[in-house]
DNA sequence: AAAATCCGCAACCGCGGGAGA
DNA sequence: ATCTCCCGCGGTTGCGGATTT
């Protein structure tokens, strides 16, 4: 197809930027600013359109830039993010800083590409004897539940969405080290199993803080947000308590919000019985002396699996029943 | 060791929106 | 009000290194 068409009139090289054409985008860039990119090209000695040397310097060459594997904080963050805003990747990398949301958007292509090529069972399996044998991939995975979920968020609560970002804002650049419970006088964070599929937080127990008056208790009303408000605007902020010792038992269960359980939560406990994980999660609460999880508590849960698929009726079932959220991501941190 | 396949990522493409003439 | 230019964004492509067969 045609190039772009501010390089109509002039030939213009494409393809891979090599090393003497970036110092030459950056020696002009540094000394004079870009200010129109349609004329940084011609002005600073290169055979390429404005439009590439603004990709290549926003993409690549800006000092700030932050290279490198995605911090498990940051996956946290990008997933989160996603599921609220869908695939505005910019949106999501003003959150990230040094981050690009060409980066982001490789990231999460690559990622569900992973997710969609590994079947059901990629659940990293650990300790847990259980076996996988009846989940086959609901649909197509991560994407499609997490663009569905952004898109349906996207329409009613685009104002939510932008208070949401502000709390973010805030709270979320220091997510990572309290996440990890690095910082001396934080709250220890929950211990993140390193081979678990989800992020499961039971927002059930935590009240939002005093601070989550009117707007921001207002629009978070909806479950998510209430998960996101709550647990990212308190001080010192601490996540709910975490959903541990689940991954392995839910990993390899159907979807929790299957066809003949959507709408209903405490059905969707019954559906998750039939996926064979019930049971031996159950036996590994009873060691844990943690009994959560009976099916009143799974009313206070929202299943988010990789492997499910997340309609509309889900989602109904969602903002209607349940008051948290199960982060689902990458299982294969480092 | 060679070929095939996979995968990450840089770069391209087209579109929409905003600003200014 | 309309047109043009430019920027920014999301989707997609394709290169090249890594891994597998």
């Amino acid at each position: 197809m045609g190039h772009h068409s501010c390089c109509n009139q002039q030939k213009v090289k494409r393809g891979l930027w090599s090393p003497e054409e970036d110092e030459k985008l950056i020696r002009y860039i540094t000394t004079h600013g870009y200010g129109c990119w349609s004329e940084v090209p011609e002005k600073a000695g290169l055979q390429r359109c404005g439009k590439s040397c603004r990709l290549r310097w926003i993409n690549y060459l800006r000092p700030d830039i932050r290279r490198g594997r995605f911090t498990a904080e940051e996956e946290k963050l990008i997933i989160s993010l996603h599921a609220i805003v869908g695939n505005r990747w910019a949106h999501i990398a003003s959150h990230l800083p040094g981050r690009t949301d060409n980066e982001i958007k490789n990231y999460w292509n690559s990622w569900i590409k992973k997710k969609i090529r590994k079947p059901a069972v990629s659940t990293t399996t650990t300790s847990s004897s259980v076996t996988a044998a009846t989940s086959p991939p609901c649909s197509t995975a991560a994407s499609d539940a997490a663009a569905a979920l952004g898109h349906h968020l996207q329409t009613p609560f685009s104002a939510a969405e932008h208070q949401l970002d502000a709390l973010i804002s805030q709270s979320c650049l220091a997510l990572p080290s309290k996440l990890s419970g690095g910082g001396q006088n934080s709250p220890p964070a929950p211990p993140l199993p390193p081979h678990c599929p989800f992020f499961m937080f039971d927002t059930s127990s935590v009240s939002p803080p005093s601070s989550l008056t009117s707007p921001v208790a207002q629009l978070a009303q909806h479950p998510f947000l209430t998960f996101a408000a709550a647990s990212m605007d308190a001080p010192g902020y601490q996540l709910p308590p975490l959903v541990d010792g689940m991954g392995m038992g839910m990993a390899a269960m159907d979807c929790g919000l299957g066809e003949e359980s959507r709408g209903n939560n405490s059905q969707a406990a019954a559906a998750m019985a039939n996926g064979g994980g019930w049971q031996q999660q159950k036996q590994e609460e009873q060691q844990l002396g943690q009994d959560q999880w009976d099916e009143e508590s799974a009313q206070h849960l929202l299943m988010w699996d990789d492997d499910q698929e997340l309609t509309p009726s889900n989602l109904e079932a969602m903002e209607s029943g349940a008051h948290s959220l199960l982060f689902m991501g990458p299982n294969d941190h480092e």
